[in-house]
RNA sequence: GCGGGCGUCGCCAAGUGGUUAAGGCAGCGGCUUGUGGCGCCGCUAUUCGGGGGUUCGAAUCCCCUCGCUCGCCCCA
């Protein structure tokens, strides 16, 4: 076995696993086309500088998940492992001022050097959206009810969501000035991965899976007695908020997520389905992002849905294709040009057409237009190309008579006549 | 980076030390060169992820290695 091999975490997308995916993408597509959410697209390959300054070096998805090498340049590039960082560099870069409120979205590849596991890839996809420029407590109600709304609109059921406040810059550093001093006292008894945190990234100490520490976390001080009373407030509405809109949600104090730049609201979105990976979406706050980068002031709030996360959890129904209506058999030299030119002219209509190009039996091309569920068949040989009509019947398993037609090459009218009558009539009453 | 499970045809598999490695699906060809669905017949792994070892003899036992997979960490 020395042929090529796909590299570790990645994965073909075949076309009988593409159809669920187009129509997943069609249903989002159209749920943002509505929301007044416009698509962006920036590179997927970032200077390396750009994600450490945006998502902090300190996280996990900066210190060991990135793709980084270095170009003929001698420039470090980085593969980007989420869309934020890059929608604020372009952004900024392209003239925030001129437009400083907008809603986005994009949808596309990531990556991160991690081992691969059920709902795991090292090249996955995502789709983002960015509100930026929006500060008020609505923006993070919209934004919440948009990605309830597509995972619905996928039909997905049994879905947590989940929230928490981060309050801004200054309650989270006196948090973690008494957090700190906290840490200082009870630092051994954590865990070793929450005390290598201490220094690295002590917030994150918060939402640690050891049972242990979890216990020993009870007594320590809590970032919500930090916050300021405007952060409080903030807060309290969204809840309301999301009440009055009977969005379900719980809260979880112990939401942190590992993106430094999160500030405000976080949430996450849930399933039980999906194993161990069980988040499908997560976003927050990040109202400092953009001016850290060297923009002007700009709050923004913003989520990810991973995509085959989602493909996991949305139904076989949307992995229905729709089949061929027309199969054109031809043989013989002047048949087969002019089965050419008749596939061109179908193709001006909303059918399916496939010519066969096999130059194989008449009775070969039956059975593959039979495998392929042809709703009807085309047939040009000799005879018909010497008459200038061609051959036309039903296909399916109802039409087994027989019952042929013959269309002059030169006749449209009931050309058409006969694909409105037969064919367009089943297919419209199909979707 | 650390644990557990697994690697036999494109896919699903039987085989657990003895001469030619079942079977099914898919594919190809034929019965049937101008009309399909069913059926029947035939073809498709010198080789069991790779390398080394034990043995008269290995897909089957041992060692190493690679890959996949599930979980931990973390995240989508």
């Amino acid at each position: 076995m020395n042929n090529f091999k796909n590299l570790r975490g990645t994965v073909d997308l075949l076309p009988d696993q593409l159809i669920k995916w187009q129509n997943v993408e069609k249903i989002i597509k159209e749920q943002l086309f509505r929301s007044s959410v416009k698509e962006i697209r920036t590179p997927i390959l970032e200077m390396t500088e750009l994600f450490m300054r945006g998502i902090g070096e300190g996280t996990d998805v900066v210190s060991k998940e990135m793709y980084t090498f270095l170009d003929r340049g001698e420039r470090s590039c980085t593969l980007r492992p989420e869309g934020t960082a890059s929608v604020a560099r372009a952004l900024i870069q392209n003239g925030i001022k001129t437009k400083p409120s907008q809603k986005l979205w994009y949808m596309g590849p990531m990556f991160r050097y991690e081992r691969p596991q059920a709902g795991r890839q090292r090249q996955f996809h995502q789709l983002g959206v960015e509100y930026v420029g929006y500060k008020s407590s609505r923006s993070d109600i919209e934004i919440i009810t948009l990605a309830w709304d597509i995972l619905e609109k996928l039909g997905i059921k049994e879905l947590n969501l989940e929230i928490n406040t981060l309050g801004d810059h200054n309650d989270r550093l006196s948090f973690q000035k008494a957090f700190l001093k906290w840490l200082e006292v009870n630092k051994n008894s954590l865990d070793l991965d929450s005390q290598n945190r201490i220094d690295k990234n002590p917030l994150r100490i918060l939402d640690t899976k050891d049972i242990q520490t979890k216990k020993i976390l009870e007594d320590a001080p809590r970032l919500i007695d930090f916050l300021s009373e405007k952060s409080i407030n903030r807060y309290l509405s969204i809840k309301e908020k999301l009440k009055l809109l009977k969005i379900p949600f719980i809260e979880n104090f112990n939401l942190v997520r590992g993106l430094d730049y999160y500030t405000h609201t976080a949430f996450e979105i849930t399933s039980g389905a999906l194993g161990s990976q069980s988040t499908v979406c997560g976003g927050g706050r990040y109202d400092n992002l953009i001016s850290q980068m060297g923009g002007i002031e700009t709050p923004a709030i913003g989520f990810a849905i991973g995509l085959e996360r989602l493909i996991l959890l949305s139904g076989n129904e949307l992995e229905e294709n729709r089949g061929t209506d027309i199969y054109i058999v031809n043989k013989g030299f002047d048949a087969e040009t002019l089965a050419i030119s008749l596939s061109r002219r179908l193709r001006n209509y909303d059918l399916i057409t496939e010519l066969d190009l096999s130059g194989a039996s008449f009775s070969k091309q039956f059975k593959k237009a039979n495998k392929l569920n042809s709703k009807s068949i085309i047939v040009i040989g000799d005879d018909e190309a010497l008459r200038n009509e061609f051959v036309i019947r039903l296909f399916g398993e109802n039409s087994l008579d027989n019952k042929e037609d013959k269309i002059s090459f030169d006749d449209s009218i009931k050309l058409e006549k006969w694909i409105s009558k037969n064919l367009l009539a089943t297919i419209t009453s199909e979707n």
